[in-house]
DNA sequence: CACGCTTGTAAGCTTTCACTTACGTAAGCG
DNA sequence: CGCTTACGTAAGTGAAAGCTTACAAGCGTG
Protein backbone atom coordinates (compact mmCIF):
# COMPACT_ATOMS: atom_id res chain seq x y z
CA UNK A 1 0.00 0.00 0.00
CA UNK A 2 1.37 3.15 -0.70
CA UNK A 3 1.70 6.31 1.11
CA UNK A 4 0.51 9.65 0.68
CA UNK A 5 1.46 13.07 2.21
CA UNK A 6 -2.34 12.84 3.20
CA UNK A 7 -2.04 9.85 5.11
CA UNK A 8 1.23 10.42 6.53
CA UNK A 9 -0.13 13.80 7.96
CA UNK A 10 -3.28 12.71 9.52
CA UNK A 11 -1.27 9.24 10.70
CA UNK A 12 1.00 12.01 12.36
CA UNK A 13 -1.79 14.80 13.63
CA UNK A 14 -3.25 11.26 15.47
CA UNK A 15 -1.31 11.50 18.48
CA UNK A 16 -1.70 14.12 21.09
CA UNK A 17 2.05 14.13 22.14
CA UNK A 18 2.64 15.09 18.27
CA UNK A 19 0.35 17.95 18.14
CA UNK A 20 1.58 19.62 21.59
CA UNK A 21 4.91 19.36 19.97
CA UNK A 22 3.26 21.12 16.82
CA UNK A 23 2.24 23.53 19.40
CA UNK A 24 5.21 24.43 20.95
CA UNK A 25 6.80 25.31 18.08
CA UNK A 26 4.63 27.08 15.97
CA UNK A 27 5.81 30.49 17.14
CA UNK A 28 9.62 30.23 17.82
CA UNK A 29 12.09 26.86 17.18
CA UNK A 30 13.58 24.60 19.99
CA UNK A 31 15.84 22.32 20.06
CA UNK A 32 14.92 18.81 20.64
CA UNK A 33 15.93 18.41 23.84
CA UNK A 34 14.05 21.64 25.25
CA UNK A 35 11.27 20.43 23.12
CA UNK A 36 11.53 16.84 25.42
CA UNK A 37 11.70 18.96 28.82
CA UNK A 38 8.26 19.67 28.33
CA UNK A 39 6.60 16.44 28.59
CA UNK A 40 7.30 13.11 30.41
CA UNK A 41 8.71 10.79 27.97
CA UNK A 42 12.46 10.05 27.41
CA UNK A 43 14.05 11.93 24.89
CA UNK A 44 14.20 9.48 22.84
CA UNK A 45 10.90 9.00 22.72
CA UNK A 46 10.15 12.72 21.46
CA UNK A 47 13.36 11.90 19.05
CA UNK A 48 10.87 9.81 17.37
CA UNK A 49 8.36 11.71 17.16
CA UNK A 50 9.81 14.71 15.75
CA UNK A 51 11.11 12.27 13.28
CA UNK A 52 7.45 10.98 12.13
CA UNK A 53 6.22 14.65 12.04
CA UNK A 54 9.73 16.10 9.94
CA UNK A 55 9.21 13.06 7.22
CA UNK A 56 5.03 14.11 7.37
CA UNK A 57 6.43 17.59 6.39
CA UNK A 58 4.73 19.40 9.56
CA UNK A 59 8.41 20.32 10.78
CA UNK A 60 11.45 21.46 9.27
CA UNK A 61 14.48 21.11 11.01
CA UNK A 62 17.76 23.32 11.25
CA UNK A 63 20.82 22.56 12.41
CA UNK A 64 22.70 24.81 14.78
CA UNK A 65 25.84 23.48 15.97
CA UNK A 66 25.44 20.39 18.16
CA UNK A 67 21.91 21.29 18.59
CA UNK A 68 18.87 20.72 15.33
CA UNK A 69 16.21 23.54 16.02
CA UNK A 70 12.47 22.70 15.02
CA UNK A 71 10.21 24.63 13.79
CA UNK A 72 6.47 23.87 12.52
CA UNK A 73 5.79 24.34 9.11
CA UNK A 74 2.42 25.85 8.31
CA UNK A 75 2.34 24.77 5.00
CA UNK A 76 2.17 21.56 5.60
CA UNK A 77 -0.93 21.93 7.74
CA UNK A 78 -2.83 23.99 6.26
CA UNK A 79 -2.55 20.77 3.01
CA UNK A 80 -4.00 18.96 5.85
CA UNK A 81 -6.88 21.45 6.64
CA UNK A 82 -7.68 22.17 2.61
CA UNK A 83 -7.97 18.68 2.24
CA UNK A 84 -10.72 18.51 5.33
CA UNK A 85 -12.63 21.15 3.64
CA UNK A 86 -12.67 20.00 0.72
CA UNK A 87 -15.00 17.24 1.62
CA UNK A 88 -18.31 19.34 2.07
CA UNK A 89 -17.09 22.31 -0.90
CA UNK A 90 -18.30 25.19 1.25
CA UNK A 91 -20.45 24.02 3.65
CA UNK A 92 -17.46 23.47 6.28
CA UNK A 93 -16.72 27.49 5.42
CA UNK A 94 -20.03 28.76 6.21
CA UNK A 95 -20.27 26.37 9.46
CA UNK A 96 -16.78 28.62 10.76
CA UNK A 97 -18.03 31.45 9.42
CA UNK A 98 -21.44 31.19 12.00
CA UNK A 99 -18.85 29.60 14.46
CA UNK A 100 -17.17 32.97 14.95
CA UNK A 101 -20.22 34.95 14.57
CA UNK A 102 -21.84 33.10 18.15
CA UNK A 103 -18.43 33.73 19.53
CA UNK A 104 -18.34 37.33 18.96
CA UNK A 105 -21.88 37.75 20.05
CA UNK A 106 -21.24 35.70 23.31
CA UNK A 107 -18.04 38.26 24.02
CA UNK A 108 -20.10 41.01 23.37
CA UNK A 109 -22.67 40.22 25.57
CA UNK A 110 -19.91 39.10 28.40
CA UNK A 111 -18.86 42.63 27.85
CA UNK A 112 -21.31 44.61 28.14
CA UNK B 1 -6.35 7.74 30.65
CA UNK B 2 -8.56 10.08 29.44
CA UNK B 3 -10.45 10.37 26.17
CA UNK B 4 -10.94 13.96 24.91
CA UNK B 5 -12.88 14.44 22.08
CA UNK B 6 -10.12 16.16 20.02
CA UNK B 7 -8.08 12.93 20.70
CA UNK B 8 -10.83 10.30 19.19
CA UNK B 9 -11.67 12.74 16.45
CA UNK B 10 -8.21 12.73 14.77
CA UNK B 11 -7.33 9.03 15.57
CA UNK B 12 -10.90 8.24 13.98
CA UNK B 13 -9.35 10.90 10.97
CA UNK B 14 -5.98 8.70 10.60
CA UNK B 15 -7.52 6.13 8.80
CA UNK B 16 -7.89 6.40 4.88
CA UNK B 17 -10.33 4.53 4.27
CA UNK B 18 -12.58 6.21 7.31
CA UNK B 19 -11.80 9.28 5.82
CA UNK B 20 -13.11 8.14 2.21
CA UNK B 21 -16.16 6.91 3.91
CA UNK B 22 -16.46 10.52 5.39
CA UNK B 23 -16.53 11.69 1.45
CA UNK B 24 -18.90 9.29 0.77
CA UNK B 25 -21.56 10.17 3.08
CA UNK B 26 -20.75 14.25 3.47
CA UNK B 27 -23.82 15.22 0.65
CA UNK B 28 -26.12 12.37 1.10
CA UNK B 29 -26.79 9.38 3.55
CA UNK B 30 -25.90 5.95 2.93
CA UNK B 31 -26.49 2.45 4.20
CA UNK B 32 -24.35 0.35 5.88
CA UNK B 33 -24.01 -1.91 3.04
CA UNK B 34 -24.20 0.87 0.45
CA UNK B 35 -20.60 2.45 1.73
CA UNK B 36 -19.35 -0.97 2.39
CA UNK B 37 -19.94 -1.83 -1.69
CA UNK B 38 -17.82 0.37 -2.49
CA UNK B 39 -14.69 -1.17 -0.64
CA UNK B 40 -12.78 -4.22 -0.96
CA UNK B 41 -12.72 -4.84 2.80
CA UNK B 42 -15.62 -7.16 3.82
CA UNK B 43 -19.02 -5.73 5.58
CA UNK B 44 -17.48 -6.39 9.23
CA UNK B 45 -14.57 -4.11 8.60
CA UNK B 46 -16.39 -1.31 7.66
CA UNK B 47 -19.07 -1.57 9.73
CA UNK B 48 -16.14 -1.62 12.39
CA UNK B 49 -14.74 1.59 10.84
CA UNK B 50 -18.56 3.16 11.35
CA UNK B 51 -18.59 2.51 14.85
CA UNK B 52 -15.58 4.52 15.22
CA UNK B 53 -16.26 7.22 12.98
CA UNK B 54 -19.88 7.55 14.93
CA UNK B 55 -18.39 7.88 18.28
CA UNK B 56 -16.12 10.28 17.52
CA UNK B 57 -18.99 12.08 16.06
CA UNK B 58 -18.04 12.14 12.95
CA UNK B 59 -20.94 10.27 11.24
CA UNK B 60 -24.73 10.20 12.42
CA UNK B 61 -27.14 7.39 12.25
CA UNK B 62 -30.55 7.05 11.74
CA UNK B 63 -32.30 4.10 11.25
CA UNK B 64 -34.85 3.13 8.81
CA UNK B 65 -36.62 0.09 8.96
CA UNK B 66 -33.78 -2.62 9.13
CA UNK B 67 -31.03 -1.14 7.62
CA UNK B 68 -28.72 2.41 9.23
CA UNK B 69 -28.47 5.25 7.06
CA UNK B 70 -25.12 7.29 8.03
CA UNK B 71 -24.66 10.83 7.21
CA UNK B 72 -21.35 13.12 7.88
CA UNK B 73 -21.62 15.52 10.64
CA UNK B 74 -20.18 18.54 9.37
CA UNK B 75 -20.01 20.10 13.22
CA UNK B 76 -17.45 18.03 14.54
CA UNK B 77 -15.29 17.79 11.65
CA UNK B 78 -15.37 22.06 11.29
CA UNK B 79 -14.37 21.38 15.25
CA UNK B 80 -10.97 19.83 14.44
CA UNK B 81 -10.80 22.42 11.69
CA UNK B 82 -10.81 25.07 13.99
CA UNK B 83 -8.35 23.36 16.57
CA UNK B 84 -5.58 22.94 13.70
CA UNK B 85 -6.54 26.60 12.75
CA UNK B 86 -5.67 27.55 16.94
CA UNK B 87 -1.91 26.63 16.44
CA UNK B 88 -0.98 29.64 14.60
CA UNK B 89 -2.93 31.95 15.67
CA UNK B 90 -4.57 34.18 12.19
CA UNK B 91 -1.29 33.20 10.31
CA UNK B 92 -2.88 29.32 8.68
CA UNK B 93 -5.87 32.01 7.28
CA UNK B 94 -3.53 33.54 6.12
CA UNK B 95 -1.55 30.73 4.50
CA UNK B 96 -5.15 29.62 2.67
CA UNK B 97 -5.78 33.48 1.21
CA UNK B 98 -2.78 33.19 -0.39
CA UNK B 99 -3.25 29.75 -1.74
CA UNK B 100 -6.09 30.31 -2.93
CA UNK B 101 -5.32 33.16 -4.62
CA UNK B 102 -2.28 31.50 -6.60
CA UNK B 103 -5.65 28.87 -7.61
CA UNK B 104 -7.41 31.38 -9.07
CA UNK B 105 -4.07 33.27 -10.53
CA UNK B 106 -3.81 29.70 -12.20
CA UNK B 107 -7.15 29.42 -13.63
CA UNK B 108 -7.43 32.76 -14.99
CA UNK B 109 -3.80 32.28 -16.84
CA UNK B 110 -5.28 28.51 -18.33
CA UNK B 111 -8.00 29.94 -19.47
CA UNK B 112 -6.76 32.49 -21.46
C1' DC C 1 42.82 14.96 21.15
C1' DA C 2 39.92 13.67 25.01
C1' DC C 3 35.86 14.70 27.23
C1' DG C 4 31.09 16.54 27.80
C1' DC C 5 26.83 17.87 25.45
C1' DT C 6 23.19 17.11 22.33
C1' DT C 7 20.97 14.23 19.52
C1' DG C 8 19.57 10.19 16.47
C1' DT C 9 19.37 5.06 15.97
C1' DA C 10 18.97 -0.02 17.25
C1' DA C 11 16.69 -3.64 19.57
C1' DG C 12 13.15 -5.36 22.19
C1' DC C 13 8.70 -5.22 24.49
C1' DT C 14 3.70 -4.17 25.14
C1' DT C 15 -0.30 -2.28 23.45
C1' DT C 16 -3.26 -0.87 19.91
C1' DC C 17 -5.14 -1.24 15.24
C1' DA C 18 -7.29 -3.10 11.25
C1' DC C 19 -8.65 -7.15 9.42
C1' DT C 20 -10.83 -11.79 8.97
C1' DT C 21 -14.36 -15.59 9.96
C1' DA C 22 -18.12 -17.01 12.72
C1' DC C 23 -22.13 -15.90 15.10
C1' DG C 24 -26.13 -13.14 17.12
C1' DT C 25 -30.07 -10.00 16.46
C1' DA C 26 -33.69 -7.26 14.57
C1' DA C 27 -36.74 -5.98 10.74
C1' DG C 28 -39.43 -7.16 6.59
C1' DC C 29 -41.95 -10.84 3.84
C1' DG C 30 -43.98 -15.03 1.98
C1' DC D 1 -44.24 -18.38 11.77
C1' DG D 2 -39.96 -19.76 9.04
C1' DC D 3 -36.75 -17.39 5.94
C1' DT D 4 -34.15 -13.87 3.95
C1' DT D 5 -31.99 -9.41 4.37
C1' DA D 6 -29.17 -5.99 6.74
C1' DC D 7 -26.60 -5.26 10.27
C1' DG D 8 -23.57 -5.28 14.56
C1' DT D 9 -20.56 -8.03 17.76
C1' DA D 10 -17.13 -11.60 19.41
C1' DA D 11 -12.85 -13.80 19.02
C1' DG D 12 -8.59 -14.36 17.08
C1' DT D 13 -4.46 -12.86 14.29
C1' DG D 14 -0.66 -10.19 11.99
C1' DA D 15 1.19 -5.80 11.61
C1' DA D 16 2.23 -1.42 13.25
C1' DA D 17 2.72 2.11 16.88
C1' DG D 18 4.80 3.93 20.91
C1' DC D 19 7.70 3.32 24.66
C1' DT D 20 12.05 2.04 27.09
C1' DT D 21 17.17 1.11 27.68
C1' DA D 22 21.54 0.86 25.46
C1' DC D 23 24.55 2.58 22.14
C1' DA D 24 26.66 5.42 18.31
C1' DA D 25 27.78 9.73 16.08
C1' DG D 26 28.61 14.80 15.61
C1' DC D 27 29.95 19.20 17.54
C1' DG D 28 32.39 22.33 20.80
C1' DT D 29 35.79 23.28 24.33
C1' DG D 30 39.49 22.61 27.57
Amino acid sequence: MTMTDVDSTFRALADPTRRRIIQLVASRSLSAGEIASHFRATRPAISQHLGVLRSAGLLSEQRKGARRLYRAEPKALAAAIEHLQSFWPGRLEALKIEAERRERQRRDQRSR
